[in-house]
DNA sequence: CTGAAAGCGCTTACAG
DNA sequence: CTGAAAGCGCTTACAG
């Protein structure tokens, strides 16, 4: 059944002409007379025959495959990356080796290695932070890495974010702006420079203006966490008239959290999140939200893998790429200076 | 800077072996004196070696890389799926090439041809049908193909789904178990297996007990159709007091738009979706739905590929797992019967 | 158990 | 432009 495996050497007989032949025919910068190109593409096609890739990668050291590690997928905007980067790499002719991973450390570096057996042609990293050692493994074997929705301070590898300090910051200044005095925060995960700097951008420009927060607890990116934690602030003696929330995923929990509690939004308290994942423009959370454009992160990340795997001394670079408040229901502009 | 490529040879060398010895300590059915092992497993670690993945899959044929193609990753479905088709593999040593794809069918047939070209061992398709020139040249090269979450008539290709004409069913008996009599259902896209099936399933059982459908509308698994279909029943001189919505995804849209028209869920129309994805336990929405088991679904998969991969004689086959209706505010248990 | 040798399916200098 | 030949890094009969 099936007489699979049909090599050039099988299109070079048929056609008439060398091996070689059949390779430039199928070599993107090759040189071959239009008659021989036209008479190798016929015996191709008469037999099926497509070159293999393995055996391609192995002779130019290109696999063409770039290795993506990711972890909670729950969080909509993770799958959302994933597409983008799949249909972008696909665009260019590369394609997403994928491997789901928890964050814990270990892991990681077994995951790289596995990766790195593969042959891959570059890593992106998506909610995961690499290890020093891990980083220079990978520069060693010459292996490009970018960090897709994360920032490492330590090393000095390519990495694109949204600006999570001015956004932290915009999140801030809109709710004071709308009369908010009494704030609290959920932040993301502490160990993560996402939700270190969106906390770093948001006191930050609360202590500006002479304010303090009310509460500050990190929700771990973590639904029950970030609801717990929602309640836990309302039941204090100082119950906030607004939460920035570290990002969508926790805040649609928060919401579901206060709302349980008879607590309406946002006229007891305004809640604004952070990324605008589809659903945050669902009508049952309309949440007021500062965007993460995943479009252009996914843009910047494929254009600096590329650039790197095209050139290995390509500079290690840091993008950081700026994103609106959206105004939604959950936090609308002037709440409080209405009244 | 770096050293890259430390190959079997190099390791021999430094250890004092043959290529041959070296490979074979690194190949899992070898033979080995435990002196040979020790002296290689000691240069190789020294020297940071490990076999190339593309050299042993040119020789062996066997790439342990699975092609997996998906569509639709805003369906909080998918990235669950893809997340455990990962895990059960990666835990088996083999790896998920991923292919976003829509499910046009011209750009199936290119993205197939992609994957074969890389050697997969096998090709998983979600949420995507294959034509039956596609099943033949699969066939024909020898490679394994599962369908996830979709079946085909007309081809013998493995297929793994949940009972969806029995969860039609039960969506059905539920309804008018609970009273209901003005049943509507927006069903999800008649193009797919899944659509029909559950649709099917549905107004047999309603035929079943005699009873008539108040509208029918494929809802084609997207937000805005669902929602539009949603009110266009309300509108109309029946309005049904209770809607089957094809999936959640769909299911979400169409609370959201019900609620915007001052739509009481479920006092004025009950609701129940299909899948049970996370966000249908949410508060906000606190969903009616039959669960497709995923975990399940995702291991019987896994099971079905590798089968067939290790023995390429195995039979195609069609695996069915049933879930349960899971009952929570949108469409409580016995209604109508308690007024 | 072990080494020398052939070969997997290609690409790429090397001479024409 | 084109063919013969070497070689990419491995596995796997084949003889010891």
């Amino acid at each position: 059944m099936a007489q699979d495996k049909v090599t050039s050497l099988d299109v070079a007989k048929r056609a008439g002409v060398s091996q070689s032949a059949v390779s430039r025919v199928f070599t993107p910068g090759a040189s071959a007379s239009p008659k021989t190109v036209e008479k190798v593409k016929a015996a191709a096609s008469a037999l099926g025959y497509r070159p293999n890739m393995m055996a391609r990668a192995m002779i130019t050291g290109k696999s063409r495959i770039i290795g993506l590690i990711v972890a909670y997928l729950d969080n909509q905007f993770y799958p959302l990356a994933l597409e983008g980067l799949s249909n972008a790499l696909q665009a260019q002719g590369y394609h997403l080796l994928v491997f789901t991973a928890s964050n814990a450390q270990d892991r990681v570096t077994e995951i790289v290695q596995d990766l790195m057996d593969y042959q891959v042609d570059g890593i992106i990293t998506a909610s995961v932070g690499m290890s020093n050692d891990l980083t220079a493994r990978c520069a060693a074997a010459g292996i490009p890495v970018v960090m897709f929705n994360r920032g490492q301070d330590e090393t000095e590898i390519s990495a694109v974010t949204s600006a999570n300090v001015a956004g932290g910051r915009k999140a801030a200044d809109f709710l004071m702006a709308a009369g908010h005095r009494h704030i609290g925060h959920i932040s993301g995960w502490q160990g993560s420079s996402t939700g270190r700097d969106r906390q770093r951008g948001f006191l930050g420009a609360l202590a500006a203006a002479g304010h303090v927060p009310t509460h500050v607890i990190d929700g771990m990116y973590d639904r029950q966490i970030a609801g717990d934690a929602a309640l836990t602030m309302m039941d204090s003696a100082t119950p906030p008239d607004a939460i920035f929330v570290g990002n969508d995923h926790m805040a649609f929990a928060v919401m579901d959290a206060l709302r349980s509690r008879g607590i309406r939004i946002p006229d007891d308290t305004a809640i604004i999140g952070y990324d605008d994942v589809p659903a945050a423009a669902w009508a049952a959370y309309d949440l007021t939200t500062v965007r993460q454009p995943v479009n252009q992160m996914v843009q910047a990340t494929t254009e600096l893998i590329l650039a790197q795997i095209t050139d290995p001394d390509a500079p290690a670079r840091r993008i950081e790429i700026d994103g609106p408040l959206i105004t939604r229901g959950s936090a609308p502009q002037n709440q409080r200076t209405k009244t």
